[in-house]
DNA sequence: GTAGGGTTAG
């Protein structure tokens, strides 16, 4: 072969795929191949028409040429073209060779219906599939998450004999394994004569990618310990990956070495798991010093460690390294906007997201829908909404993924019929929801008191989509009838569950006690609290308000004894409020920052201004009473010293951004809207749950949250 | 002349 291909440069003077025009001086079908099989590096789609147009002239148009054109033509990105040729040639679909290398391209391609039909047409005229055609349509029933579509071909395959084939058997593992049935993968496996490296790794990474971490370890340890073979990068990386889930690492120090000993530590793809391993387990430094440690780094490189700041919640390192790997000349990918549209979520940070935004919007990423996605969050997060609404308007085409993150914006800032036409929306474009659409779209029944349309989803959910209920489905749903007051029903909901409910769903019971004033299910219900989360002080503070309410001062001071007895402290309030792109935070009775003074003036001026409105004091949210007085201590919450601080150093008219660690308290909640209207100020807060975006005075949740 | 496995979005 090498020597062929020698003659052919010499011949045509062939640099760099640049002598194809004297492709006509080739005599021999040899020739030929090795050009063509050299073509496939070059991608270059007028390159290979101008070969085409010459084998046309010269009556090159084998079978087997015809086939490699195929090939060549989706190797340089134009499945058009491939498509084109098959048709336009009309012996080509007597060949099973013709048709597989057209589903092959097909499922690589990205269409597995289009892969499915040509399987199905190729059979209609009788020709039969061989091993090689159904490992190429295997991939397309995977793309389309086909399982039914996967075991008719697993059936077919077994009528076919061929059940057997290593390859093939792999191929059926990883598919089941992708499909989500880890039971049927296993049971290929399990029954496969032979098993190859890659048939292990099919089964290691299969349990991966279906949280099966332990399972990964299993099967990695197994075939370690009896396998003839070596393993390789692959079965490395994937371990690792299992490790990371489960933060274990011990055994992932132990993998290291053994990567080190067999010197598979320069590879780009192993050392890239280590640092994600490391990472995920809390020792950014450890990640770091590979990182440093010279070697290749490819853009993923790049991403793991800025994951790895995410995770360690630093941000601002995040960011320095973005404008590092910039600088470097490696282009950010999908996967480092995404990371870092999601540190800027979690903080809030509206600025930097929107930086990201701009730049992503300049290198094309818009195009992509995992950014897409993400820029949805970051908005819906830092509390706009409409950005969020314009971005998700602005893509054509959604995924699931994308509509769900819209729905769930729309239901945080309290959105709710907003976020219910939007999934009803997506069903009419034919999106098929997921376990997690459900979530938004449930609570937004439940923040909008339609119960039957709560009953309706989460039915739709069981009987239409096939997917089981999980713990924040039972959570809405609870929280659905507790708000509507139907507590008893909420009660016996619980009990027909067929899993173990756990604090999720008992807490939202307690919610809707104390919202309906049930002080006898309250108490039952904070017992098993108690028993389920002792630590969680969110669940002793809900108990005794109930007991507040009620008069039964006792039996709140007695619960107030309980917490110091488990040693549970309440969580101390604190907000954060951003001004130009400085964060300042404020804790309850804060009285560090250098403008203090001028705060508390500010919250006088404003409690007076609003006393004259009609505020009364909402005393039963104090919680502990400051110089004797319970009104007092209410001033001293850590969202009204934040808002005080914004109305004294933000511009008039411009937004006050204002995020709180708990869920807001109900005075606060009064005083932002008297606020909203008197300095006719946009306020947005966001807490634990939600969005409360306050205009004109009233808020976006309509005082149901 | 045709095939397989590996970090990121809700």
């Amino acid at each position: 072969m090498k020597f062929a291909l020698f003659v052919i440069r010499r011949r045509s003077n062939y640099q760099n795929g640049v002598g194809v025009r004297k492709l006509h001086e080739f005599t021999s079908v040899l020739d030929l191949k090795v050009l063509l099989k050299d073509m496939t590096k070059l991608k270059n789609l007028k390159q290979v028409s101008q070969i085409h147009s010459q084998m046309v002239m010269t009556n090159y148009m084998s079978l087997a040429n015809i086939n490699t054109l195929l090939l060549l033509y989706a190797k340089c990105g134009s499945i058009h073209h491939t498509l084109l040729l098959f048709e336009t040639t009309p012996h080509a679909s007597n060949n099973v060779v013709t048709w597989t290398t057209l589903i092959t391209q097909l499922s690589h391609f990205n269409k597995p219906f289009q892969a499915l039909t040509c399987f199905n047409r190729m059979r209609t005229i009788g020709i039969y599939p061989n091993q090689f055609t159904f490992s190429a349509i295997l991939p397309a029933c995977v793309h389309a998450l086909l399982l039914s579509q996967g075991l008719q071909i697993h059936a077919l395959i077994h009528k076919h004999g061929l059940e057997s084939d290593t390859f093939l058997a792999t191929t059926l593992v990883h598919m089941y394994a992708k499909c989500g049935s880890m039971y049927l993968a296993e049971k290929v496996f399990e029954e496969m004569p032979h098993r190859n490296l890659v048939s292990w790794n099919s089964i290691i990474v299969g349990f991966l990618k279906n949280n099966l971490f332990h399972r990964a370890i299993g099967a990695f340890r197994e075939v370690l310990r009896k396998a003839s073979f070596g393993l390789d990068q692959v079965s490395f990386s994937s371990v690792l990956s299992a490790c990371a889930g489960l933060v274990e690492l011990g055994f992932g120090k132990q993998v290291h070495g053994s990567i080190v000993k067999r010197g598979l530590v320069g590879l780009v793809y192993v050392k890239n798991s280590l640092m994600d391993m490391y990472c995920k387990c809390g020792l950014f430094e450890d990640a770091a010093k590979l990182f440093y440690t010279g070697g290749n780094k490819d853009v993923v490189t790049w991403n793991v460690i800025i994951m790895g700041c995410v995770h360690m919640q630093k941000f601002e390192l995040a960011c320095t390294y973005l404008q590092a790997m910039i600088k470097e000349g490696v282009e950010p990918d999908e996967a480092s906007y995404s990371s870092l549209l999601h540190a800027f979520a979690s903080i809030g940070a509206l600025t930097h997201g929107t930086l990201i935004h701009g730049r992503a919007l300049k290198t094309g990423h818009m195009r992509n829908t995992c950014v897409v996605s993400s820029l949805v969050t970051m908005y819906g997060k830092c509390g706009s909404m409409f950005d969020a609404y314009r971005v998700f308007r602005e893509t054509k085409v959604h995924n699931v993924v994308c509509w769900t993150a819209m729905i769930a914006v729309f239901q945080q800032h309290g959105c709710a019929n907003e976020a219910i036409e939007l999934f009803e929306e997506m069903l009419r474009e034919g999106v098929v929801p997921e376990y997690i659409t459900f979530v938004p779209v449930l609570s937004a029944c439940s923040h909008t008191g339609k119960v039957d349309d709560g009953f309706k989803y989460f039915n739709c959910m069981v009987n239409v989509h096939d997917i089981k209920p999980g713990l924040e489905h039972y959570a809405c749903m609870v929280d659905l009838l507790g708000r509507g007051g139907r507590l008893e029903e909420a009660w016996r909901f619980i009990e027909s569950m067929p899993i173990e409910p756990d604090s999720s769903v008992w807490g939202a019971l307690l919610g809707a006690c104390g919202k309906h004033g049930n002080v006898e299910m309250g108490i039952e219900v904070a017992e098993r609290l108690f028993k389920l989360e002792p630590e969680n002080p969110g669940n002793y503070v809900l108990l005794s308000n109930i007991y507040t309410r009620h008069g039964m001062l006792e039996e709140a001071d007695e619960i107030r004894r309980l917490m110091g007895i488990n040693g549970v402290r309440k969580e101390t309030g604190c907000s954060w409020i951003d001004v130009r792109n400085v964060t300042f935070v404020f804790n309850a009775n804060d009285r560090s920052h250098s403008r203090t003074r001028e705060i508390y003036e500010m919250l006088q001026k404003l409690k007076e201004l609003i006393k004259s409105r009609g505020y009364v004091a909402e005393t039963q949210f104090a919680t502990n009473s400051v110089e004797g007085s319970e009104e007092q201590s209410l001033w001293c919450h850590s969202e009204k010293l934040a808002l005080a601080f914004g109305l004294l150093v933000l511009p008039p008219g411009s937004p006050i951004r204002i995020k709180k660690n708990l869920r807001t308290c109900g005075d606060c909640h009064t005083v932002m809207k008297f606020a909203s209207e008197i300095f006719q100020r946009e306020i947005i807060v966001r807490d634990i749950n939600r969005f409360h975006r306050f205009l004109n005075g009233s808020c976006s949740c309509r005082d149901y949250w």
